[in-house]
RNA sequence: GCCGACGUAGCUCAAUGGUAGAGCAAUUGAUUUGUAAUCAAUAGGUUGGGGGUUCAAGUCCUCUCGUCGGCUCCA
C-alpha cells in the first residue's frame, strides 16, 4: 500500500478503508473521504492490494462532494420522516451545496423548510451510522418496489448492465446511490436549506415537475456563516440593484424583457461600441446595418421559419407576413449575395451591431442578462473552406484580447449537434472536428457540451460568471455550412467556376445588454475611468469658490472628459459621500486654498485624499487612464 | 411555459380584518460649510390591476400583470 505522503505500508488482507481511516483521523479530525488511486471510495470496502491511498478533507473537491452528498441524504431522510408518502428523485452535491428532488403528495412551501431543517438536525444528533449495501439488480428493483419509489425504479432500469448497484442506508432510510458517504450523520457539522424550486424530472420539460430543495453544508458554523455573508455581499453587486442606484437602466411592466437605458448606461454602451469599432477595423472587418423587419419568405429560406418560429415576433404589412429579426444572419447573407465574389475577395468579414428580438419564456427573463430584445455585436465571415481554421483562430485571439481589457475570466465550451438540426451527420462531424482541432492547437481548456449547438452548426462558446457565480454565454463562434446552401452563396474560384463559401457567425461581447450587466457586477459599479459615466466631479467647498469651480469644470469639459459639478448648498462631507456612493472615480475639492493656489484637491474613490495638484497634472492622469483603459 | 415566493411613497421597509406609517431621496427655508450624511418645515399613496367575501380588506378568496429563486431554454 502506498500512502499519499509517499510512504509505503503493509496491511493484512481484509483491512478496510475504514480501519485505515480511523487510524488517520486520530491524527487529523478534518479528514472526510478516502481516495483509492485518485478515485473516491467507500470506507467500508476492503483495501485493494497495491493501491495508492489518500485521505482528503473538505477543502478538496472530492471531500466537499462526499460531505454535501451526505447532507443531501440527511435532507431526504428528514423529508421521508415528515412526509412518509414522498417520492424520491435524485439528490447530488453541486458546486457550493447540494439539492434533493421530491414529489410530494401536496406541494410544500418554503415555510416548511425550517421544519425539515429541525428534523435534519435531529438525524445528525442521532449519529446514524451510514452503511453501504451492494445488491443485484433484481433485489434492488424489489427493494424500491416495496418502498414504492417509482423514480428510483426508473433509475435502476436505466443503469448499464455492468454497473454495481449499491444503496446507502442510515436508520430506516435507504437510497439508491453510488456513494461514497461519510461514515455517520454526526459528521455533518453545519448546513442550511437555501431554497425551494421546481425542477423537471431528469431535466426534461415533458416529465413531471418535482420540488427541489437546495441547501449547503460546511465543516463548521463559522464557514457556513462566512459563505452566507459572502452571498449577501455578492447581492450588493447585483446589476439590477446597481443599475437602479447608478441610474444606468430601468425595466418597466410596460415592456417586460425590453430594457430602457438611461444616460449613464448609454454612455457605457457608447464607449463599448467605440472600442469595439477600433478593434474590428484593425482586424479588417466591414460594418453594415440591416433592417429589423423582413419578409416571411426570407425566414423560410433561412430555415428560421421551421426551426425558430416559436421564438419570433411577427407583423403584417400590406397583407403580407413579416417577421422581426431574431438573428442577423439572413440580412448579412443578402448583403453578401448582392455582388459577385472572387476567391481573392475572401475572407470577407462583415460585422453588424444588430438589434434582435426573441420571444423568450417569461420565466427566464433576468434583468439585462436575459431579455427579449438585445443588440448583438455580430459578424459573419465568408471564407474559402481552407480559411476556416485560421479565421477561427483569429477570432479566438480577438476575443481573448478584448476580454483581457475588461479583466474577465472566461470558460470555453464546444457544443455539438442538437436534436433538431439541419444538414447531414458528416457535415456536422467535419465541422465539429475542425473547431476541436483549433482549440487543441491553441491549447485551450474546454468543456464538451453535447447536443447544444445551433441548428445550423456546432459552436465554441465563451462563458462569463455573474456576481453569484451563475454562468452566462457571451462570445460564440458558430460554424455554418447551411446558410451558404440555403442562400445559394457563391464565389468564383481560381478555376473560373462557382464554389460555395463557408460562413462563421460570431459575437464577442455576445449582447450589449448582457455584457453591460456582467461589467456592472464585475466592477461592482465602480467602472474603470474610460467607462465611468461620470469621470470627474467638482466639489466647491463654499459658494465663494463657485466661480473657480466653474472654471475647473469648463476646462475639464473642454478636454472631453465627463464631468459634473455639485454646487448645492451642502457640506463637503455630504457631497463627497454622494460622489462616493455614485462611484465617481475622481472628486476635485476646491475651496479658498485652491482658489488661492490655482490648484485642485484630488480625492480618488478608492485611494482617498491625494492632496492638491495642478489641474493639468490631474487631466494628464485621467486621460492616461482613459487611453490605456486602466482597470 | 412550469414550480415556489413576493408586489405598500422615487428607494429600503413598517402596519391582529378596524383612521396607511418611518428612514433616505424630493421641495422650501435657515446654515457658508475642508474629504463618506447640518437643522427645520412641507409635500408625497385608488397598497400592481380586475372581480369577490365582509358592517369593514394593504391584510381573506379568485383571476390577471409584473418581479425574484430555480427548471427548461439561451446572447
Amino acid at each position: 500500500m502506498k500512502l499519499d505522503n509517499g510512504k509505503e505500508a503493509v496491511y493484512p488482507e481484509g483491512t478496510t478503508c475504514m480501519d485505515l481511516f480511523k487510524e488517520k483521523t486520530a491524527e487529523n479530525k478534518e479528514l472526510l473521504a478516502v481516495l483509492i488511486d485518485g478515485k473516491e471510495c467507500d470506507l467500508n470496502l476492503p483495501l485493494p492490494a497495491n493501491s495508492t491511498v489518500a485521505f482528503v478533507g473538505f477543502d478538496t473537491p472530492q471531500g466537499a462532494e462526499v460531505y454535501r452528498h451526505t447532507a443531501s441524504h440527511i435532507l431526504a431522510h428528514a423529508v421521508k420522516r415528515l412526509y412518509p408518502d414522498v417520492k424520491l428523485g435524485i439528490g447530488p452535491a453541486i458546486e457550493n451545496g447540494f439539492y434533493y428532488d421530491f414529489e410530494f403528495e401536496e406541494p410544500i412551501s418554503s415555510d416548511d423548510l425550517s421544519e425539515i431543517e429541525k428534523e435534519m438536525k435531529k438525524i445528525i444528533k442521532e449519529r446514524q451510522p451510514i452503511r453501504r449495501r451492494e445488491m443485484s439488480r433484481e433485489s434492488a428493483l424489489q427493494l424500491f418496489e416495496e418502498r414504492a419509489e417509482p423514480y428510483k425504479l426508473e433509475l435502476i432500469r436505466d443503469l448499464p448492465a455492468d454497473t454495481v448497484i449499491s444503496c446507502y442506508e442510515q436508520d430506516d432510510f435507504i437510497d439508491l446511490c453510488a456513494g461514497p458517504h461519510l461514515p455517520n450523520t454526526r459528521m455533518v457539522k453545519a448546513f442550511k436549506l437555501t431554497g425551494l424550486a421546481g425542477a423537471y424530472w431528469r431535466g426534461d420539460e415533458r416529465n413531471p415537475m418535482l420540488q427541489r430543495i437546495y441547501g449547503t453544508a460546511f465543516p463548521s458554523k463559522e464557514r457556513l456563516e462566512q459563505y452566507l455573508n459572502m452571498l449577501e455581499e455578492a447581492k450588493k453587486r447585483d446589476h439590477r440593484k446597481l443599475g437602479r442606484e447608478l441610474e444606468l437602466f430601468s425595466l418597466h411592466e410596460e415592456g417586460p424583457g425590453f430594457p430602457f437605458f438611461h444616460n449613464n448606461g448609454a454612455v457605457i454602451w457608447q464607449e463599448l461600441t467605440d472600442y469595439w469599432r477600433v478593434e474590428h477595423r484593425r482586424a479588417d472587418y466591414e460594418e453594415i446595418k440591416t433592417p429589423l423587419i423582413l419578409n416571411r419568405s426570407l425566414w423560410e429560406q433561412s430555415g428560421h421559419w421551421d426551426h425558430y418560429r416559436d421564438n419570433m415576433y411577427f407583423s403584417k404589412i400590406d397583407e403580407q407576413d413579416f417577421a422581426i429579426k431574431p438573428m442577423n444572419c439572413p440580412g448579412a447573407m443578402l448583403v453578401y449575395r448582392s455582388k459577385m465574389h472572387s476567391y481573392r475577395d475572401l475572407p470577407r468579414r462583415i460585422a453588424e451591431m444588430g438589434i434582435v428580438h426573441r420571444h423568450e419564456l417569461s420565466g427566464t427573463l433576468h434583468g439585462l442578462m436575459r431579455v427579449r430584445s438585445f443588440t448583438q455585436d455580430d459578424a459573419h465571415i465568408f471564407m474559402l473552406p481552407g480559411q476556416v481554421e485560421s479565421e477561427v483562430a483569429a477570432i479566438i485571439d480577438l476575443m481573448d484580447r478584448i476580454y483581457r481589457v475588461f479583466g474577465f475570466q472566461y470558460r470555453v465550451e464546444l457544443s455539438t449537434r442538437p436534436g433538431k438540426a439541419m444538414g447531414t451527420a458528416e457535415m456536422w462531424d467535419k465541422a465539429t472536428n475542425l473547431l476541436e482541432s483549433v482549440l487543441e492547437d491553441k491549447e485551450i481548456d474546454y468543456r464538451l457540451n453535447e447536443g447544444d449547438g445551433a441548428f445550423y452548426g456546432p459552436k465554441i462558446d465563451f462563458h462569463l460568471e455573474d456576481c453569484l457565480g451563475r454562468s452566462w454565454q457571451c462570445g460564440t463562434i458558430q460554424l455554418d455550412f447551411q446558410m451558404p446552401e440555403k442562400f445559394d452563396l457563391t464565389y468564383i474560384g481560381e478555376d473560373g467556376g462557382k464554389h460555395r463559401p463557408v460562413v462563421i457567425h460570431r459575437v464577442i461581447y455576445g449582447s450589449m445588454e448582457r455584457l453591460i450587466a456582467l461589467l456592472i457586477e464585475h466592477y461592482g459599479g465602480a467602472f474603470p475611468v474610460w467607462l465611468a459615466p461620470t469621470q470627474v466631479t467638482v466639489i466647491p467647498v463654499t459658494d465663494r469658490s463657485h466661480e473657480y469651480a466653474r472654471q475647473v469644470y469648463d476646462h475639464l469639459k473642454g478636454e472631453g472628459l465627463r464631468v459634473t459639478i455639485d454646487q448645492r448648498n451642502e457640506k463637503v462631507g455630504y457631497k463627497i459621500r454622494e460622489a462616493q456612493v455614485k462611484k465617481v472615480p475622481y472628486m476635485l475639492i476646491v475651496g479658498d486654498r485652491e482658489v488661492e493656489s490655482g490648484q485642485v484637491a484630488v480625492r480618488h474613490r478608492d485611494q482617498g485624499d491625494l492632496g492638491a495638484e495642478d489641474l493639468s497634472n490631474l487631466i494628464g492622469r485621467v486621460k492616461k487612464e482613459v487611453d490605456e483603459k486602466i482597470i
